[in-house]
DNA sequence: GCGACAG
DNA sequence: ATCTTGTCGC
């Protein structure tokens, strides 16, 4: 059967539970579904960035979709809402996702890969916010996070493309992925149906001139803007 | 029990 | 996440 729609998974009571302990067991579910795969690299033109922000009554998220040969932002969309669930490590994708699939609700175009901010497989229950929307949606995700959850990982060297390891045991659960030279490197991670090199190079590939992916800046710029004007 | 803890 | 402009340095 087709792909679950952005509105029908908001729509399915099943998948927003109330409480923590059934979010945790949700994810223990969703984890072994994340699939890693090639991405087929030459076919990967529309990039996603998503992001949320958020005050004490409200949350805005962002989708902006940008062409990675031109580097130019394609499309964008945006969506809104009330908290629903407590912010929790290691379980804010019951907080975030919602706001962020009535902003996928509502683009036109159907990007090949989406860009999270945040964990993938490098998560506690390896489903992070981006294994779990891209399981959802049955969709190509990689997760981008700024400070890393749970195990640190190695210190990759000084140059922009260098990485180290992110081990959970004997499994390399992601990258720790310099995109600057001398500047913090990002966690990267899998989401969905792409392997970790590819999920590397594409991160590689959306950051040019700063530390974060440019799609995921557009996102969190524009999250912000939509958080601002609404009160 | 104590500390750590994506955004 | 958010409170927040200019400023020091490569």
């Amino acid at each position: 059967m087709p792909d679950p729609t952005p509105a029908e998974i908001l729509a399915d009571p099943q998948l927003w539970p109330a409480e923590p302990p059934q979010a945790m067991e949700l994810q223990r579910r969703l984890a072994p579904q994340v699939r890693c795969e090639p991405l087929p690299a030459r076919s990967v033109r529309l990039v996603a960035g998503l992001d949320v922000s958020y005050d004490n009554t409200r949350l805005a998220a962002a989708a902006v979709v940008m062409d990675l040969t031109t580097m130019r932002v394609v499309e964008t969309a945006t969506g809104a809402g009330t908290p629903r669930f407590p912010y929790v490590s290691g379980l804010f994708a019951f907080r975030e996702l919602p706001p962020l699939l009535h902003a996928l609700d509502g683009l036109r175009c159907r990007p090949d890969v989406l860009l999270c901010d945040g964990a993938g497989q490098a998560h506690p229950r390896r489903c992070g916010l981006a294994c779990h929307v891209g399981v959802l949606l049955n969709r190509p995700t990689v997760g981008v996070a700024k400070s890393p959850l749970g195990t640190p990982g190695g210190v990759p060297e000084r140059g922009r493309g260098a990485w180290a390891s992110q081990r959970h045991g004997d499994t390399e659960v992601g990258r720790v992925l310099r995109t600057r030279s001398g500047v913090r490197p990002v966690y990267v991670s899998v989401g969905h149906r792409v392997t970790l090199e590819d999920a590397c190079a594409l991160t590689l590939r959306a950051t040019p001139s700063y530390r974060l992916p440019e799609p995921i800046r557009a996102a969190d710029q524009l999250s912000r803007r939509r958080l601002a004007e609404q009160h």
